[in-house]
DNA sequence: CTGAAAGCGCTTACAG
DNA sequence: CTGAAAGCGCTTACAG
């Protein structure tokens, strides 16, 4: 596979190589270049099936229009979807997309930014780790191009894109105690991340608001490693519903709400009470079970696009000037089952 | 951000670039530079954080240690997972992975195909769509480094890898036969792809084997896009299986199979009957349920580092030099729940 | 043992 | 209106 080159496509055409360049890259007006002769350059390159070869413009502009996409675990469902939409709307701008896992691991996720960095990617998309605040201020610092995605650091100044984690658990926590609701459990894990603090402190205000007299925590807070031991999970999570007597639980994350509708399901004979529960995200299993269940889905389409275009718009590449803003989303409230 | 160049090294030690550039690609001894210089490179480089541009390097070379991967869509489940084994394989070897959705449409595949060939990519791991034919003839013809999986074409000498899928449904109707179910039914689609060809014909044959009398027909093919309605696709599989009578299904795909679940639990209560499901992949929906099931779980890990394994061979970057063959491998069996 | 030089395929000031 | 030339940052024959 010979490729064609810019100076073959100038030879064919009988001009210079600059004077095809300028006609591909639209220049050829601003260049007084002659109608035949633009006209010529674009059916042979046409006929040609010419394509420029993209790592010789890269060095010469310094723009690879690829860009690099950190997520946790690309094999997570909700990282998954935002891959798709990430991917989908980075080809509306013209640009390719390379993904890394980090495992939630800060060192492999420097490692692996410093790699692309280095190399030839444009900006970044990053779902930060923990304790990765010394890289993302490096980022800044630098001026590289890049957006925080489903989480952020209030203490550094970035462009990132959220779900309104508060209003989220908030709209939740309302419907539960409409339903009827009196002792609603809330089940999180002790991530130290700005967003997981959100959700709880939503869950606790409400829980306050509600019920201002309540003595017993209806909080289970999992070790940060909860998701190593599956099974042993589960058993607290058992427990906590045995010992607290709730009538509802909320679960703070999608993993959580499948951990929870199996153990719910494993205690189902013996607890006859009815059981509602609350997720963030979405999932098959969700639809398969036998307790009311109510689903709080994040907008995963709305998290990818934003961060796309709040990229763009420093890439410069944004055809609606937009602007370098903090874009919240609300979550949708979508009612699954009701008892 | 201030990158530092080859060139820049050079100065630092006082030598020429040619030098630096032999040392840093461990031609050094080859090029018989002497232990001091190489040593003062060496540490030059450590200091200052040195990285040689990527994309110079591409474009020198030809090779630009990027692999493109082409999967219908990332967001599946499956080949969210294929992914993230790649990636990390792919790391590995020192390459980058670009992905694309192809959203199971040839027009689209080519065109992306087209984009990234012309491109930087080294080589591709494809998931082909249907109608791709032409496209991977191509492929081969122009001798450029690719890999199928997952999917093939009979009529096409290519690498590939891809799981047994005959001796898969043939494990699994062995398993139910064992368990004494007689009127064993079989959910496909009509996908006209010859992996799903083989998974029908390995069920004919055991159902022939085991009933050469029966006269019923106990097969499903749902139309190819029988996803687009999850409502009307579910209907049909619970007249399936009311009209037949069945006392087992199996379903041929992860997605029918969850499918299949909703649509026996909806019609529980009606049909008493035990109902034995087998699905190719594995889901947490699994897991929840009341019938018995058997999971035939796609070694997703092996089909993934297998391919890539066979792409770096043809991109000769394979540590061991593995033999440019077609793959095999065998269906794990995972018996989840048992009646 | 080491350096000067060509060239990968583009873009873009610069000169006419 | 168009072309010759420099240069992006590397690698690698080639000359010494």
């Amino acid at each position: 596979m010979k490729k064609i080159s810019l100076k073959d496509i100038a030879k064919m055409a009988g001009v210079s190589t600059s004077t095809v360049s300028f006609v591909l890259n639209g220049k050829a007006e601003q260049m007084r270049i002659s109608k035949p002769i633009v006209e010529k350059v674009h059916q042979i390159v046409k006929k040609s099936g010419y394509q420029p070869n993209r790592v010789a413009v890269s060095l010469r502009t310094g723009k690879s229009k690829i860009i690099g996409l950190l997520v946790d675990d690309i094999s997570n469902q909700f990282f998954a979807s935002c891959a798709k939409f990430i991917e989908d709307e980075a080809n509306e701008y013209g640009y390719k997309v390379i993904f890394c896992c980090t495992e939630n691991d800060a060192h492999r996720a420097r490692t692996l930014l410093n790699i692309l960095n280095y190399q030839q990617v444009d900006g970044f998309i990053i779902t930060p780790t923990v304790k990765m605040n010394k890289d993302i201020e490096q980022l800044v610092q630098y001026k590289k191009p890049f957006v925080l995605m489903d989480r952020y650091f209030p203490e550094i100044n970035t462009p990132y894109v959220l779900v309104n984690n508060y209003s989220g658990i908030e709209k939740g926590m309302t419907h539960l105690i409409r339903k009827g609701y009196k002792r609603i459990g809330f089940v999180t894990v002790d991530l130290k991340m700005i967003q997981m603090d959100m959700r709880e402190q939503a869950y606790k205000d409400a829980q306050k608001k509600e019920q201002p007299a309540s003595k017993q925590k209806l909080l289970l807070k999992l070790p940060i490693n909860c998701t190593d031991d599956r099974e042993a999970t589960m058993q607290m999570i058992i427990s906590f519903i045995r010992d607290t007597e709730l009538d509802a639980v909320f679960f703070a994350t999608n993993y959580l709400g499948i951990l929870g509708l199996e153990s719910i399901q494993q205690i189902g004979l013996e607890i006859p009470r009815d059981i509602a529960v609350i997720c963030f995200d979405d999932n098959d299993i969700f639809r398969l079970h036998t307790p009311a269940i109510t689903v709080i889905r994040q907008p995963i389409d709305k998290i990818a696009k934003s961060s796309v275009a709040i990229l763009m718009d420093q890439l410069g590449a944004g055809k609606h000037k937009v602007q370098r803003i903090q874009v919240e989303i609300d979550p949708e409230f979508v009612v699954r089952k009701s008892t």
